[in-house]
DNA sequence: AATTGTGAATTCCTTCACAGCC
DNA sequence: GGCTGTGAAGGAATTCACAATT
């Protein structure tokens, strides 16, 4: 209805993640500076904040329209209104948690997530002893038998999978039956996702021991990282030989 | 003392860190077959398991020394401590943990993290009401004015940080004056690390808005995520320009 | 004068394809 | 025959550098 539903006129195909996830920092980046009252930010400046190059904070905003004005810069506010709608984030998503022990309560009750567009509306785990009392957030737990029926009763287009790895594989088949096409997941494993489904995985242990190995490396001379977690994600080797 | 630390015949200078993040992928599906008593493995049935090229794994592998054997495989134990080599995990790694909020706790009391390799030795929180409690794990939190200190006593060298976004840089400057050069990262901003220290983020927005963006897509044609969360990380701009 | 948007150049990563070895 | 290790080819992402625009 809003004119948040209107496409963009972007050249959408075959943009990498690399370049959405840059735009997540941006837009926490504009809001920052919308919050202090700025009101035009220029390519340099944002980059410098990141230790990027400029032209790629150009370039990626290329890929989906002409927001900047040359002698100018970026109006704050209009780009951040833009990197809303591109990220989707002008509309509602409604989010599951699958997995009550300790990550999981912890991110039921995380406060980080922007709530304007994500909103946690149901928490599941197997445990009988768990199922029916309520994790801080005033939300119940309830047990994964109802896992689809509810995620189509509330609509729910996204499912964070924080259970172990040994049973993540089959939680995922459950709730991609169910129709979810994007899921978090927590489990050190790795999700087999058909085409058209979408799976980010948060894996503590790789970046644990990628911490381990920056430390081991014999000469390590300054490496310095910098950015960060920019997730790489494959294409699929899949379908049609 | 141990083999262990002997310099491995490796041409370390300039490996990629996606390189690095697949080792550790490795490593987990090596536990696994060795668990199940299997004692060789090709390229090709690791990489399939993951959607991965053949090609990319035996390279991965042999930016670090020759471990396979030709018309046979990789000799999974022996793989398997090389890369437990590689990646530094023959040695203890004392971690502590800022910050005691919902996920701090979480952490700490998170039994996925390879136990053999990295102990979470202390916890600190700026709260006075958590201070001197303890977590589930019976360990004592102990006040952020202690930080540097403990982190000499205790020979910590990786901190966590899950403290909220607006604190965590002075906790990281203090932590890295600390001398700790590694270095992960909960709080949803960049920490701007200096040459010869490395932070890792993890930024539950970026990837939740990721899928949202995912969802949100026009023309979602089919993007098969697959492996997941490979860092991509930035050699710094910095320095002797 | 300042800053965007972008083709061209560069750098980095992946995949191919095959020689070499077991 | 099967599989590794790797040079060469191919593909992607980043950075350069400058014309275009306000």
């Amino acid at each position: 209805m809003t004119e948040a539903n209107r496409p963009l006129p972007m050249k959408t195909d075959k943009i990498s993640e690399l370049t959405t996830n840059r735009l997540s920092v941006y837009l926490r980046c504009l809001n920052e500076l919308s919050a202090s009252g700025v009101e035009t930010v220029s390519s340099q400046s944002m980059a410098e904040q990141f230790n990027l190059n400029s032209a790629q904070i150009r370039k990626d905003l290329a890929y989906f329209g002409e927001f900047g004005v040359r002698g100018v810069g970026y109006y704050v506010d209009d780009l951040r209104q833009n990197l809303l709608k591109i990220l989707g984030l002008t509309q509602r998503h409604n989010v599951a948690i699958v997995g009550m022990g300790n990550l999981g309560l912890a991110l039921a009750n995380y406060h980080g997530f922007n709530r304007q567009s994500f909103e946690i509306v149901a928490l599941f785990d197997d445990d009988p002893a768990k199922i029916g009392t309520h994790a801080r957030s005033r939300q119940e737990i309830l047990s994964i038998d109802a896992l689809q029926v509810v995620i189509r009763e509330k609509e729910i287009d996204i499912v964070i999978i924080a259970v172990p790895a040994a049973v993540a594989e089959r939680v995922f088949e459950k709730v991609v039956e169910a129709g979810v096409r994007a899921v978090l997941n927590f489990a050190p494993v790795h999700l087999h996702a058909k085409p058209g489904t979408k799976v980010k995985t948060v894996d503590l242990t790789i970046s644990l021991e990628s911490l381990s190995y920056f430390l081991a490396k014999p000469k390590s001379d300054s490496v310095n990282v910098d950015y960060s977690d920019f997730l790489h994600v494959e294409g699929e080797r899949n379908g049609t030989p």
